[in-house]
DNA sequence: TCCTTATTTTGTCCAAGACATATGAAAACG
DNA sequence: CGTTTTCATATGTCTTGGACAAAATAAGGA
């Protein structure tokens, strides 16, 4: 059977087989042979049998596309336009600030790949800030700037995986260290299969436990039915999903939908993350999340209503 | 563009469309077409507009095709069995020998999803044997041990995400707990691309730092040429890279070769884990780290060669 | 300004064929 | 007899071009 290629075959000639490209920048393969046939682009050369390669210029476009499009640019008006274009569009989309000192003095310790340094920055800052704090601003904020370092390419890939192992030793030490089960409700969180991001269910987790809620962490990608199995399982009576940015508003809708479908009424169903944060409307009984303070509201107001029953 | 559908239309007929079996079974849409084709089943019933709408029926049996299938069964030989049938050659896979008491009472405790005492009874047992102990028996016997329980189909999936999440924890917080740098090589840390398991390389991260090096943990799915360039931005002397049983010996050797070929010969170049505990020889200059005790061995040889220069 | 209704855009699904690679069996070797 | 090599089969992924529904946008009307 056909895998995803040894990259390493051609590491140097940068070739990636149209599953290497969908794995990198979440656009389907139907999506990418869709495009070469509608706009031309990406119009990538065949090997030997006419099988798809395309360029590390082309998977570079492909990204800022797919920024650009979650953004909410049609497809069809930007992709014919230099990847330096699209560079400034994403560029100008935010006027550009530059991150707060405290934000850029850890960036700069990780882009100087000082790691006892950055680590004991980061270590500083959750003693000096608290919990709370730690993850609402300092991970917040570096979240978001590393993001835009790594659009603007000044940012390697090997610094992004880095960071995303530190912030995950700090928070999950932060969480392992607090006391067992608090009064407020106990909340199932995962994510749904696809989406891969950790850090945001890491800092979920950290919050809800700061506010007294007990956790039942699963992890990325649960499949749908397995979240069904251990709802009475684990007698919870929230499920709270993250979506990133790297999934689609409609697909995460449609996830939280069905879920919604599975689980007796009694247990809520939350969502939030990324991909949901300009949603309008989700289904009935679903309660969207669009920040860490809609997050402890929610928690507050569960407490409210059982405490009334 | 078409999306997942709103299932609460058909909650109680349990419907599923293509993109839902993919994401919740790991079967490719390719492949769910092409096994409808060649085998017969899946045979969905289609709506109005010809396209599939599979039976949770079918969702179920294909799950455990899946599982079967990742134990080495070939498709072709059991796609037409009964679901009864697969789920009788799942119980059948039953452990020859039962773990030792003091795995087998903390793997009771998840199956009774008794979160609170299962977390409890890591830390204790980390707290009683060390880190290094507790890395190298307590949590490689419940990796191999709850392996068993997962293949005979007695441990469900969300339980096993639960004991992923918990053994990352508590790892992490050891791992974050050790002072800084000590004597050793600086080691950077990490799996290719296609290797997800994250727990053994924590392992690994574990006993480095236990022994006093200094690691360059970068989580999983570095692409070869991203660890290539990490070598000199962090200046490390040795690179270890992790392969858990999912992956072929074949492959393992094959990602060991090409990364010895890209990074200097300074750089040493080691490999461990399930996929390698059998392979015989690896390429010149490729060290292969059968157990832990290998990996103490190769640190002690590489502060021996190093201080006589 | 808001709601309803056309129109365009855009992603997903389908079919059937091709083919490379994983796997397992048979053959040749030490 | 154990080990490697060779071959055949099993199996998953890629291909093309067509079709169409849902989302997004534009246009019309209260």
């Amino acid at each position: 059977m056909k895998t995803i290629p040894d990259s390493s075959i051609d590491a140097h000639a940068a070739c990636y087989n149209i599953a290497a490209v969908e794995r990198d920048t979440g656009l389907s393969k139907d999506t990418l042979r869709v495009w070469e046939r509608r706009y031309g682009f990406p119009k990538p050369r065949r090997d030997q049998h006419d099988e798809r390669l395309y360029s590390l210029p082309d998977l570079e476009k492909l990204r800022l596309l797919r920024l650009l499009i979650d953004y909410g640019h049609r497809p069809g008006k930007i992709i014919n336009c230099s990847t330096a274009e699209l560079a400034q569009l994403i560029s100008s989309r935010a006027p550009i600030k530059s991150p707060p000192p405290e934000i850029a003095s850890i960036i700069d310790l990780l882009l100087q790949h000082d790691v006892e340094n950055f680590r004991n920055a980061l270590l500083q800052a959750l003693m000096k800030q608290g919990l709370l704090r730690f993850v609402t601003e300092t991970v917040a904020g570096l979240n978001h700037w590393i993001g835009e370092a790594w659009l603007s390419g000044r940012i390697a890939v090997f610094d992004e995986h880095l960071y995303s192992e530190h912030i995950q030793n700090i928070l999950r030490n932060a969480i392992i260290a607090q006391p067992g089960r608090g009064s407020g409700p106990r909340v199932l969180l995962t994510s749904l299969p696809g989406e891969k991001h950790r850090i945001g269910l890491l800092m979920v987790e950290a919050v809800l436990i700061a506010e007294g809620a007990a956790c039942v962490a699963l992890g990325t990608e649960t499949p749908i039915i397995d979240i069904k199995n251990a709802v009475p399982a684990y007698r919870v009576d929230v499920v709270a999903l993250s979506f990133s940015s790297a999934i689609t508003q409609t697909a995460a809708l449609a996830g939280l939908a069905e879920l919604r479908t599975l689980l007796p009424e009694t247990v809520e169903v939350w969502g939030g993350g990324g991909a949901l944060v300009r949603a309008r409307k989700a289904a009935p009984g679903v309660l969207l999340l669009r920040s860490f303070d809609d997050l402890r509201y929610a928690l507050e107001r569960w407490r409210v209503e059982h405490v009334a029953h």
